[in-house]
Order: structure tokens, then C-alpha cells, then sequence
RNA sequence: GGGGCAGUAGGGUAGCCUGGUCCAUCCUAGAGCGUUUGGGACGCUUUGACCCCAGUUCGAAUCUGGGCUGCCCCA
């Protein structure tokens, strides 16, 4: 399907590497022909199922799953003010049926509050029936303007989750805000993505929301990727949509609303973060193959080698593992390249020596190889898995740490900001941020900086020099 | 938002400037047969392409205009 013998342009390349990798790992095929579309590779799609898989159990722990429609009718569109104004120029109609010209546009959801929030205004009546925490995981469609990139910037975000919340009191939703972050902590703590959380200065967030908190991670050019974001919505949307409950003393009140939002740029993540000169590395809970055992054949000892592998397949397997075994008549060099390419975080080699030394040869996504013997096999491969997570999430660490710097001068912060994120003190006020932004090519992504290397403080302002807090300053993808 | 460059088999390319030599070059991938297999195997046979629409011309992969798509740089 792809061509596998030419070398991938190196990782420090990252737009070229990234390009490369999205066809020839086959996440996604780019040749579908609308700007801003992809197609999904079943390799691909088998990663962004088992990341999602992943995703739904941890929100199933207190969500539940739904479904709404995909088309929002004009007139509940356009209720929320402020969300039309940070919407409006990105929706796609639907203005016939057929030939006829509808009596009422419809929109291709860009996000589904206006679709969700009405029926919640019918399934809400009292304070039992709060909170209410539905989810639900989704294609929604933007009619972007910019240079649109696979997984990153779409016209169709094919894999939207967007769990939206209903309580009520503004600081039960807040309460829902810090739960929705510490689930994002865990997602990506299992995908070994280091993050950091902070919140959105007032003009960037969501488009009708108090509050917009962001989960970013910094790409190996050092831009940042906003990988979820959570907003507290307070009343804005439950005044607009009516969605009112009766609470204990018979009084009618208005719900408080959070939603909570991630898409496919978690795989373009794992993608980034991880990946190497040869390729995909994998977090082991989300590979689509776990574990892919090579024969080394020699003819004369042929039946014997499938007959190992058979073996130790059936073993594995039975443990639960994503095994494969390739049984392709290729050198064991290509299928090596070919496996490292796809990210597949554990390799065993079973030849003749093996048979010979009743032992297998492992070797992990990072080079590095164990031989293990014969007898608890199952054991050995599990615990050279947990291995491979560990040191794929220590390595993410380090370069988010290595790339983490702090600035106390414009210039300085400008200098800084080529391959890194930089952390400044600015004083709130928007006129700063844009001169600084301005300086510097970059944005203010959030204060109240959530990650274990930044410590939060005050301190004079980078611009103007008046106090103020520890803000994150990036150049976002 | 502004600018630049590009589109030739599944992928990467040559040809384009200066139209005819091109039923289009090379590498790779695909199919078939055989020999192979501890880090990208080899031999033989074979399949497969000029982004779309107009225009100029006796003649267009090549020139002009528009569209679509992609990439890069700047704000």
C-alpha cells in the first residue's frame, strides 16, 4: 500500500516528517479531494478506535454516551449571541432539499450546544434530575480558512468528543470543570503526553462561555497543539435554551453548564510527541498491535519456527494482547523496518538459535533488546510492555521540561519562543498581551499554568511592568 | 489575512524554459514464477501516469486563462 524502503525525512524536519508519516505509517490518506477532508487508513482508524476506546472508559466512569443530529435549524443556531459571533463564519448550510430551498437553514453542526441544549430544556424539569453529564463522540464540520493540516486543522473533525454538563449551582459546574481536567490528566498520562493545563485569556475563550480552560502539548518544533479544552458556560446557553429545573423549595432555576472537548488532534499527539527518525511509536493501551512476532525462516527448520510462533501467539493472545504475527515472505530486516514504522511497541524474534537456546528475542520500540526465556514468556512480554510506556512517557517529559523556558524581556521571550514554549508574568490587560504578541509571533495561551515544572507567582508584567501572573507564552499550531 | 511555488503510474522523479524526437525517463511499489530469509534479497516476465475546463496552434505534458488540490514563507 505504501512505499516502505525510502527513508522518512528526519524528525527535526517536523513538517515534512509529519507529512510523510500520516501516508506511509497509513493513518490517513490525504489525497480525498475536498480541501480540509482525510481519509482514514484502517491502521489509522484501528489507533483512533483504541484511543477512543480508551477515552470512553474513562468519561463512562460517571457520562453517560448519546446521540444528537448531525443538522441544527437556523433558528436554534442563532439564539446565543455570542456563540453566532464566534461561530458565524465558519458554518456550512444546508439550504435545499433537493431542489426545493428550505424553509429553514440548517447547519452542519460546528459543535452541538445548540443542537443538545434545547432537548435538555425538555429532559430537565428538577433538581433530580441534575447534574446531567452526557457525551457524545462525533463528526462536526468548520469551514476553515486556514492552511488546514491531517488530524490538526480540519474542515470535518470526523472524531469530536463533546461531553456537555448540567448543574445546579455555578460551583457544582465548576466542581465538573476540575473533574473534566483531572480526566484529561489521565488520558494523556496513559498516552504518555505531557500536558500543560492553563486558562485562556477572556478573548480567546470558547464563544459564550464564563471560562475556557486548555490542555496544550508541545510538538517536537516546539509549537504548542491544544489538545481539550473545558469550558464553564455558567448561564449563558441555560438562560437562552430555557433550561430551568425546580429545586427543593419550589422555586424555578436556571441550570450551570460546562462542555468539555476533544478531538483527533490526540492522535496527531501521539503522532508528534512520540515519533521517531524510523517512525510511529506507540503507547502500548492504544496500538493497534501490541506485540508482532517474526519468524526467521530457514527453510530446512520451517515447520518447527511456525510452530514456536503459533505457540507463543495463541499464549499471548490469550492474555488479552493485540499480537500479530508476520508470516510474509519478506527479509526480517524489512519486516523490521515496516513494524517500526507502524509504531508497534514490542518486537520477538524466533529463529533456529532460538529453538536451539529455548529462549526469544525481544526488542522494544526504542532499540532496545532483551532475550527472554522459553518459560514465563507471557510474563517477560508484559513486563518489557510496561517498560516500553514508562520510558516513551519519561522521554515526553523530558523534552517538555528541555523546552520549557522562562523570559523576562520581550526580546529575551522572542529568542526563546524558536523551539520552545517560553513563561513570562504579564498583567492581564489585552494591550500588553498584543504588544507582546505582536514582538514575538507568538500567543498568550492561558495563566494559571497548570504543570509540575512551572511554579505560578507574581511578578512585574513583561511588557508594562506592573504585577503580574505567570502566563504561558507559545506558537500554536 | 498577505505572498511564493507546485500538480506526470500507488509513492518519488526526468522531460516543460526553446511545442513535434514522448504510444513519456529512472527509482520504488503491485502481479506472476523461481531461488532466498538473524536489519531494507536476487533473477526473469508483467501491470500502471501527463489534475480538471477552456483557449492558442497543423500539433500541447510543455504556452495562456480560470478552477480544484497541495506545499512553503510572512502577519
Amino acid at each position: 500500500m505504501s512505499d516502505e524502503t525510502e527513508r522518512l525525512p528526519p524528525r527535526s524536519d517536523f513538517s515534512a516528517w509529519y507529512n510523510e508519516i500520516i501516508r506511509r505509517a497509513e493513518i490517513m490518506d490525504v489525497r480525498y479531494p475536498v480541501k480540509g477532508l482525510y481519509v482514514w487508513y484502517p491502521f489509522g482508524f484501528a489507533l483512533r478506535n483504541h484511543t477512543y476506546t480508551h477515552l470512553r472508559s474513562l468519561l463512562n466512569r460517571d457520562h453517560e454516551e448519546t446521540l444528537f443530529p448531525l443538522l441544527i435549524p437556523e433558528t436554534e443556531f442563532m439564539k446565543e449571541a455570542e456563540h453566532i459571533k464566534g461561530f458565524e463564519d465558519e458554518v456550512y448550510w444546508v439550504t435545499h432539499g433537493g431542489l426545493s430551498p428550505l424553509d429553514v437553514k440548517l447547519a452542519l453542526r460546528p459543535t452541538s450546544e445548540t443542537a443538545i441544549y434545547p432537548m435538555y430544556a425538555l429532559w430537565i424539569r428538577s433538581h433530580a434530575d441534575l447534574p446531567l453529564k452526557l457525551y457524545q463522540i462525533v463528526n462536526t464540520l468548520r469551514y476553515e480558512t486556514k492552511h488546514t493540516r491531517p488530524l490538526i486543522r480540519l474542515r470535518e473533525i470526523t472524531s469530536f468528543m463533546e461531553s456537555h454538563t448540567v448543574h445546579a449551582t455555578w460551583d457544582e459546574a465548576n466542581k465538573q470543570v476540575e473533574s473534566e481536567l483531572v480526566l484529561s490528566q489521565e488520558f494523556y498520562h496513559d498516552l504518555g503526553i505531557p500536558i500543560i493545563i492553563s486558562k485562556r485569556p477572556n478573548w480567546d475563550k470558547f464563544p459564550g462561555a464564563d471560562f475556557t480552560m486548555a490542555v496544550d502539548t508541545v510538538m517536537p518544533d516546539g509549537k504548542t497543539l491544544q489538545i481539550g479544552t473545558i469550558h464553564h458556560l455558567g448561564e449563558h446557553f441555560s438562560r437562552t435554551f430555557n433550561i430551568t429545573y425546580e429545586d427543593v423549595n419550589g422555586r424555578q432555576q436556571f441550570g450551570s453548564q460546562t462542555c468539555y472537548g476533544i478531538s483527533e488532534r490526540c492522535i496527531a499527539a501521539i503522532i508528534g510527541v512520540h515519533g521517531d527518525d524510523k517512525g510511529l511509536v506507540l503507547p502500548v493501551t492504544v496500538a493497534p498491535t501490541q506485540v508482532v512476532i517474526t519468524p526467521i525462516i530457514i527453510n530446512k527448520r520451517a515447520d518447527e519456527i511456525f510452530a514456536a510462533v503459533k505457540t507463543l501467539e495463541k499464549e499471548l493472545k490469550a492474555t488479552g494482547l493485540r499480537v500479530k504475527t508476520d508470516t510474509r515472505d519478506m527479509r526480517p530486516g524489512a519486516k523490521y523496518y515496516h513494524w517500526e514504522l507502524h509504531g508497534v511497541p514490542l518486537r520477538v524474534e524466533i529463529g533456529p538459535r532460538d529453538l536451539d537456546n529455548n529462549q526469544f528475542v525481544c526488542v522494544n520500540r526504542l532499540g532496545i533488546k532483551t532475550v527472554v526465556p522459553r518459560e514465563n514468556v507471557v510474563e517477560s512480554v508484559k513486563m518489557l510492555l510496561d517498560d516500553v510506556n514508562d520510558q516513551i512517557l519519561e522521554r515526553a517529559e523530558k523534552h517538555l521540561k528541555n523546552h520549557l523556558m522562562t523570559a523576562t524581556t520581550p526580546e529575551e521571550c522572542n529568542e526563546r519562543l524558536n523551539g520552545n514554549v517560553v513563561v513570562v508574568h504579564w498583567c492581564g490587560y489585552r494591550d500588553c498581551a498584543e504588544k507582546l504578541e505582536k514582538l514575538t509571533n507568538s500567543t498568550i495561551l492561558g495563566t494559571e499554568i497548570r504543570n509540575k515544572y512551572v511554579i505560578n507567582g507574581e511578578n512585574p508584567c513583561i511588557i508594562c511592568g506592573k504585577m503580574g501572573k505567570t502566563a504561558l507564552v507559545g506558537r500554536s499550531y
